[in-house]
DNA sequence: TATGAATGAGTCTTCATTCAT
DNA sequence: TATGAATGAAGACTCATTCAT
């Protein structure tokens, strides 16, 4: 199931923001213009002109500048645990699990939701203590799967390095990859995603 | 060799600026804060008053906020240079020299640098193209040394991706410490050095 | 006869509206809010959310803010042109109609309408120029009353001071009230009154 | 000794800011602005243009706008209470002490400290709770001469209503004459002080 | 008559930068 | 070189008011 058909489902049951609706098409343009010029270097007013709105408006639909940050991480956070948990179902085995977990990320990190992906990593920092707790809390399901699959990794002898490391390790080798990976060149998000693999599996 | 005394000789040289020199103390004071705070949240007032000067003053030393930012990225950039040349001089075997690769990284990541590297990290895309630019010419004799000896593995047969990927990879796993990798925990620095070597290396 | 009283027999005349009514009822939570939290800084939302309506449903009563401003103030001058009227009647003594005067005042300051009345001492000076001149217009009578009973006083050797720098005086030692006095407190209004009358009139 | 004297000592014990200096300068625009179009009509902007600067240099000075309505009504306070001590120390018997009491409101709220008194009646409530017992606890002084004085008139014979009350009564029609005396009347304010005298005693 | 999203002018405030001393 | 008051453009946010539904 792709990322598109995810969030139609998550749109569905209330979890995440209708795409047509003012909100979902704010959240859209900002996840876009706070990738291409950070966070800081977005105003209020880029934002309306984006979405063909005067800038009062906006503060009907979040209260400040900061929660339309939150707003962009929260919705991405809460397709990567529903797109993940449906791709590990459909693994068998943990070689394919752990290539779930990797292509999973990377679709997320260079597919259509890639600008908001982009957001959670860059613009991370400037959330508030607060909000980064919650949206961590979000994210805690998200990791378990990670633990999981790399501890079911570990015993069966594919990987060598503990999983609480390993996790770390292979998540920001993945999530660096918004900084050099063009999915237009000459290696494919399948292709990355062996390279990726091949980095914790020894086989 | 430590990056102290690398330090040094690179003032002595004039390559970088001396600490104890107002200009070199706005650059620690900004890499703190910068790191602290973020770039965009932290204000010349705030830069000056760390410094025990007045805002006003820093004008004196910088022609304006980006050339500073500039200027912490400028300098670590070359330290970590001619850290990384040193410590491959000293290496013997091309598992060595992989590991330096990594431990150099990890000491600028980790050591008395970390704020001047975390902030190269974190604010890079504040940096206008043509500094960015600048900066990368900075680094390009330094990922030739990761390209060299990743070629080498390669051609050892101690890794199987392609060098220019691995780079990435390598590099994006280890750059990302700084979200997680706390230096008085229970993992030592050269234990980390280990688990990310095991990410290249089969044995 | 109370205030209540009198406010339901202007009502039947149409002279003031009916407290029922959304008219009433916006005008009843805007004396409360004025006074609470001030004219400027009470929003039409604070007062559509008081009453339990949407901002914009407002506009179907009002035509905009300052009106609303002035209903209260409109209505409570015209309550206290009747209610001094009607007790004036019943004084018989010069003495009587002094007290009349002032318990007329007090009433209104801190009794049922209080919120009404402080609105019009504390935000006199946002009407416009014009809007005051009405105020004004209406509020001719009451200090009529004021002014003939104090002319009847001086005349009777009640008082000493020339009647219309003692309304004046007296007014606004009343007024003043609304500051410091609690109805709940040790001094009961009629003992209140009794200290504003011993100010006026020497024996 | 007049309000300006006073105030020239004040300056030079530092407790009240310099009239020259652009501090001075800023709180006697306000004063005036503050009065004639209330605080909230008066926009940041406004004062700066009434003091010849630009509306961000004024956040030089004052960290934001309500400071500096507290800033008025702060030094006003401390002159009134240092010209009511003068005032006060000159006065032989209890009969000239009430004079000065009147006299010294009457000179503040009517004379070249005008603007800042009125503001002090006009604008109290739009002071948080934390400033007003700031200013509160400045008045404490103040109204402890007004309670001695009353007290020691009620002890003399010279007046009957208790001096808690007697205070509050005669502050509040002296306070009510910036809504209704013009110094440039038929009545001096010297005369105004006799019929304010006349109210408290009776003779 | 009620809704509530949208308006758009306006507010306070921030802050990098300048410059006379 | 340092000061620090002043600049002035720009930012986030507010809010009375409108209007199509």
């Amino acid at each position: 199931m792709d990322i598109g058909a995810i969030r139609r489902n998550l749109v569905a049951d209330g979890r995440v923001s209708d795409p047509d609706s003012a909100k979902g098409r704010l959240l859209a343009a900002a996840a876009k213009l706070f990738r291409e010029k950070s966070y800081a270097g977005t105003t209020v007013r880029d934002l309306a002109a984006e979405v063909g709105i005067l800038s009062g408006s906006i503060f009907h639909h979040f209260s400040n500048k900061e929660e339309i940050l939150f707003g962009v991480m929260h919705e991405v956070v809460i397709a990567m645990e529903e797109a993940l948990k449906d791709s590990l179902a459909k693994a068998e085995t943990t070689r394919d699990k752990i290539r779930a977990l990797i292509r999973t990320e990377l679709n997320f990190l260079h597919g259509e939701a890639g600008n908001a992906t982009a957001v959670l990593i860059y613009e991370w920092r400037v959330l508030s203590r607060e909000q980064q707790q919650k949206i961590l809390k979000g994210r805690e399901n998200y990791f378990k799967y990670w633990h999981e699959t790399l501890q079911q990794a570990k015993a069966d002898g594919l990987t060598v390095i503990e999983p609480e490391y390993l996790r770390q390790l292979l998540h920001g080798a993945l999530a660096w990859t918004t900084y050099w990976y063009k999915s237009d060149g000459k290696l494919s998000i399948e292709q990355l995603s062996d390279r990726a693999l091949a980095l914790v599996i020894k086989d």
